[in-house]
DNA sequence: ATGTCGATTTGCT
DNA sequence: GCAAATCGACATA
């Protein structure tokens, strides 16, 4: 199956990344383990004017330094000391865009993110979440900026249609502090999915 | 140097 | 339902 190639990573409209990676599969083959989920639930970054991006007023440093590269490659950060989260960076080099992978639903080596995840049993907060899923799939910091088009983590296009209308588009979690940026409707779930973090209120 | 807080998850009260 | 876990960035000293 085809990796997903750069030109659908290096476009400006990060939002549209977003959506169309909702059904695609992220597929990661970590200490020899392919493990494979469908994207269920995303959201996007946008870069120097989006107060909840890391990215915000161009600001660089050694943590978020791979955001500014350029589109195709994976950004992967700890957050609150213990979580890895995964990015997918988007967009030309030097705009500092990303989509956050925030939960995905198991379908390949299901067994080995139990193994990660130290699960007995198949559960919804297995990889829902962007904590969990990283530790299901095996994504670490060390990650961070390798290309999308290697031989560790990539995307494929299993050929699944996402309609408009299976698209749930909400706003973004844990972004308070970003004023009035926390209402901007740039996360993105498949209504109905079991496999999703939460869900926006009053819609099922 | 020290303290606070975050794109979160978990176990225990 | 709450708080601990504990890295990187930033503010204050």
């Amino acid at each position: 199956m085809p990796k997903l190639p750069l030109p659908f990573y290096r476009r400006s409209d990060t939002c549209a990344v977003a959506r169309e990676l909702l059904g695609k599969h992220l597929v990661t083959q970590i200490g020899g383990i392919r493990t494979a989920g469908l994207i269920t639930e995303t959201e996007a970054y946008l870069g120097a004017t989006d107060q909840a991006c890391h990215g915000r007023h161009y600001h660089r440093t050694p943590r978020n330094e791979h955001m500014f590269w350029e589109g195709g490659i994976a950004y992967v950060y700890i957050c609150y000391g213990i979580h890895h989260l995964f990015n997918i960076v988007t967009h030309e080099p030097g705009e500092p865009h990303a989509v956050l992978i925030r939960a995905i639903q198991p379908v390949e080596g299901v067994e080995a993110m139990m193994k990660r995840r130290n699960y007995f049993k198949p559960d919804k907060r297995l990889s829902s979440g962007p904590g969990s899923l990283s530790v299901a799939l095996g994504i670490t910091t060390p990650l961070s900026g390798i290309s999308l088009t290697g031989k560790q983590i990539w995307i494929e296009d299993k050929g699944i249609q996402v309609s408009k209308n299976e698209i749930v588009t909400t706003t973004r979690i844990g972004v308070e502090s970003a004023g009035a940026d926390a209402q901007l409707p740039y996360r993105f779930y498949l209504k109905d999915n079991h496999w999703v973090s939460k869900r926006a209120p009053g819609i099922k």
